[in-house]
DNA sequence: CATCACTAGTTAAATTTTCAACTAGTGCTA
DNA sequence: TAGCACTAGTTGAAAATTTAACTAGTGATG
């Protein structure tokens, strides 16, 4: 085992239980929700956070960092959405540069069929097997990790080797 | 809020931070990994598996099961990495079919060389803010939620949705 | 041992994602 | 207010991924 030293085994071991656990999770919800709604993991979350946003609208900056989306990945989804109608693009008003993700009509209908789906999908594949501690711990960590890796992102970032 | 029926509060908020904070640690190794060693996370996990393989050989399916690749997205991965002198492909001897990934010395140099690098991002990113009952917490959540996940993949499957 | 349903893996085409310019607009500074 | 460094977002080409055939081999059944 080339690969295991300066971690030590417990935490080796939650390390790869976590991703091979988040990869297989992950790919199941995509699949869900193809099958259920016709949407991608993205599409989803780029209705449900346009639906959250005061006038249903976002700069494509703003969206791009929630979803964690270069901006050119980002500008191919919306453009993609578009198409499908789920979406519109508006200029922004008080910034010539930017324009802003607006949710159609038609986008927030297929929201709103697609949620109960994916938040059952959700369940039955995480939440319902975790009890309350669990619940609480799992978002103990990755509220502090979010957190942090957020700020990271922001100032000139990067981990200690090199 | 269109989008929090039917899963509580708490673990719609638990699942939300770990879906954001997870996109952001992937992309985050990702960036590590390619500027310390020139590796992606999946050629990464390749080595990984490969160097601790009985005779650093794996079949193709076996290898794409655990890495929870498509088989021909796992063709394209392998593919690559030959291309590159890290791994070699040999025909499987019982089985007509099949080949087998095999790494090469090159790879397993390779890996050597790059997994300090990771492993101190592993830690720098995750691990140092955890404390022991945090990661307990992780191991027993994803350990579970992988097997569970991996035994539905195998039998017939999906949600109940539908 | 011929047939046939099934498994392993590959391939080609379409879609998605990255990467590296590039365009346009902003806003500070002199 | 001209110049300039910086920000927002897009674009085109290259790389990765998915999807849907497809090839070859296996193994059970009659």
């Amino acid at each position: 085992m080339v690969v295991t030293e300066s971690l030590d085994s417990t935490r080796a071991a939650a390390w790869r239980a976590y991703i091979e656990a988040s990869q297989r999770l992950f790919t199941q919800m995509e699949d869900d929700l193809r099958a259920d709604s016709d949407l991608s993991f993205a599409d989803y979350h780029v209705l449900v956070l346009l639906s959250e946003a005061p006038g249903q609208r976002l700069r494509m900056g703003e969206l791009a960092g929630r979803l964690v989306f270069s901006p050119s990945r980002l500008t191919y989804q919306i453009s993609s959405m578009q198409r499908r109608g789920l979406v519109s693009k508006e200029p922004c008003p008080d910034d010539r540069r930017g324009s802003e993700a607006v949710l159609t009509a038609a986008g927030l209908l297929t929201l709103t069929e697609a949620a109960p789906h994916h938040l059952a999908s959700v369940r039955t594949h995480l939440m319902d097997d975790l009890d309350d501690a669990e619940v609480a711990c799992l978002t103990r960590i990755f509220d502090r990790l979010g957190r942090r890796l957020r700020a990271a992102g922001t100032t000139s970032d990067t981990h200690a080797t090199r």
